[in-house]
RNA sequence: GGCGGCAUAGCCAAGUGGUAAGGCAGAGGUCUGCAAAACCUUUAUCCCCCAGUUCGAAUCUGGGUGCCGCCUCCA
């Protein structure tokens, strides 16, 4: 199994630390407002990262935060007139239902910022008496990058670079800063303030903890001082979490994480998708107009490292493609015993223990009959792509072959087989490739028996009444009793 | 200005040394009273440009062009 590992800039063999068992954390939302499909890739990716992991047989612990602590969510209150607890807990509620109907395991810990501030000042404590932070004039708390030799070391940065590279245009309040600051690079772990009601206190005063803070402390109480994996977006390299990186390290002498896996943007024309840009479409909205499967397509059709661009048309080829591979599934018979744990998504949270292995996969498979190695050769290059890197577009690709392997099938029984072999590795990624075809709606039914009435009221003029009859018959089958009036009158109930 | 990434058919996209996956669209066909759907077959002599390394390059090296992201505020 290889992974990209932004530290090393190369693909690396995975090798968890503990055996079977990875600690994963992933960098979740901060929730001040509803979430786009640039929050959705980022589910979608570890969703699927987790999924392959627990194919492969590993115990995923996967955890990811929920940042309630923030700036904007305290703005957002003010405007709305509502508490930062009322605001993070509408977002976070919503991200949660939003992630269980794109289809996404849940997290096996979610911690929440808030709580944690006891820990948090701990960190922040330890982190001075180690000689690491300092307290400024004013209160606040600023961690000394100067003191870790390898700050700057994930994002390819160093700190002469850092110190002269600053874009003229992006500096602001620099003069200000440097009163309490011993470095310009050196940044916040705690921000003396009492104005708002979200404050906490500290030994340094009334305030917040600062932004980096948070995710070093929920990793080394959740998970441990060094984890397997660590995720998020790719805009979170720098500063979030090469800042990670210098707190836990300074504090611990270890590596944070072995592995550091970014997920790319999802663009619009090109341009970053984001709140601030306010070129977003919500997942709220993508989901009224697209099925989790094909939001699910349109995503891991393309390499979770390089940015993929956002387009109506993109989404529309992706639900056709659904829509073959669902085709492909019509020669199953509706009473395949499927095990629990390619059934149980339906409503409720899947957590990763729940996933099965690639033995219960095989013992399931192995129930039905390939008439050649078809499904072995199938398995093993969908591993092979899945392998080098989580290449979801390669293993899309072979689901893609094996529907076309099982339309040009003409024995039955392999035929099935082959259908149960596609439904049961697109679970691995995700889909559900469950009969998406929208139901008919009650007033479309209720023309549709009035249409057939009228064309039986054909058949009665030209006195053809084995048709007539034929067709009352019929409706009586299904519950709808037909009355003829004496003129050309004709109505029905539901009986 | 610094650092990093990307550039492959009409569109999306995989592929990091061995002769271009896959999806959508298009073309031809099967089926069909007609149509639609479905299925089958097919679609890049070539991977932004120039030079080089190599028996061999989309893939490596150097140079160029274009696009994107990050860069001490907020997170």
């Amino acid at each position: 199994m290889l992974i990209y590992n932004t530290f090393s800039n190369s693909k690396e063999v995975f090798v968890p630390i503990n055996g079977r068992n990875v600690l994963m954390y992933v960098c979740g939302p901060t929730v001040y407002d509803l979430s786009h499909l640039g929050h959705a890739r980022m589910g979608l990716v570890f969703d699927v990262i987790v999924r392959y992991l627990s194919y492969l047989g590993y115990k995923v612990n996967y955890t990811r935060n929920i940042t309630d602590i923030d700036g904007k969510i305290v703005h957002k209150a003010m405007d709305l007139n509502l508490t930062s607890e009322q605001v993070a807990r509408f977002y976070a509620n919503a991200f949660a239902k939003e992630m269980l109907a794109l289809n996404t395991v849940s997290p096996t810990f979610e911690p929440k910022a808030t709580d944690y501030l006891p820990q948090m000042i701990d960190f922040i404590q330890s982190l001075i008496d180690k000689g690491y932070a300092y307290v400024s004039s004013t209160g606040d708390v600023y961690f000394n990058c100067k003191q870790f030799k390898e700050y700057g070391k994930l994002a390819k940065k160093n700190l002469n670079e850092l110190l002269s590279g600053a874009r003229s245009d992006q500096v602001r309040s620099q003069d200000e800063l440097s009163k309490y600051k011993l470095s310009p690079i050196d940044f916040a772990l705690w921000k003396v303030c009492d104005i708002h009601e979200t404050v906490w206190p500290s030994p340094w005063g009334m305030g917040r903890p600062g932004w980096n803070i948070e995710c070093s402390t929920m990793i080394k109480h959740v998970l441990g001082e060094t984890i397997d994996i660590h995720g998020g977006g790719e805009d979170l390299i720098f500063p979030h979490h090469e800042n990670e990186i210098a707190q836990s390290q300074c504090l611990h002498d270890k590596p944070l994480a072995n592995f550091w896996v970014h997920n790319n943007f999802v663009n619009v024309k090109s341009q970053k998708m984001s709140k601030s840009l306010g070129n977003f479409t919500t997942i709220g909205d993508l989901l009224a107009n697209y099925s989790s499967d094909t939001i699910r397509l349109f995503v891991l059709q393309n390499n979770y490292r390089h940015p993929v661009d956002f387009s109506p048309e993109g989404l529309k080829s992706a639900r056709l493609g659904v829509g073959r591979l669902i085709q492909s599934l019509s020669s199953l018979e509706n009473n395949i015993d499927w095990p629990d744990f390619l059934t149980s998504h339906a409503q409720q949270p899947v957590y990763p223990s729940l996933l099965p292995d690639k033995a219960k996969i095989i013992n399931f498979i192995n129930g039905f009959s390939f008439n050649n190695n078809d499904h072995e050769s199938f398995v093993n290059e969908f591993e092979e792509a899945m392998n080098n890197d989580f290449n979801t577009a390669i293993a899309i690709s072979k689901l893609f072959s094996l529907s076309d392997k099982i339309q040009a099938e003409s024995d039955l029984k392999n035929k099935q087989s082959l259908a149960i072999l596609l439904k049961t590795y697109a679970f691995i990624l995700g889909f559900k490739l469950t009969d998406q075809t929208p139901k008919i709606q009650a007033n479309v039914a209720h023309d549709l028996v009035n249409l057939v009435i009228e064309l039986r009221n054909f058949s009665r003029t030209s006195k053809d009444f084995k048709q007539s009859d034929y067709i009352r018959a019929k409706l009586l089958e299904l519950g709808i009793e037909v009355m003829d009036s004496s003129k050309d009158k004709t109505s029905w109930k539901l009986k």
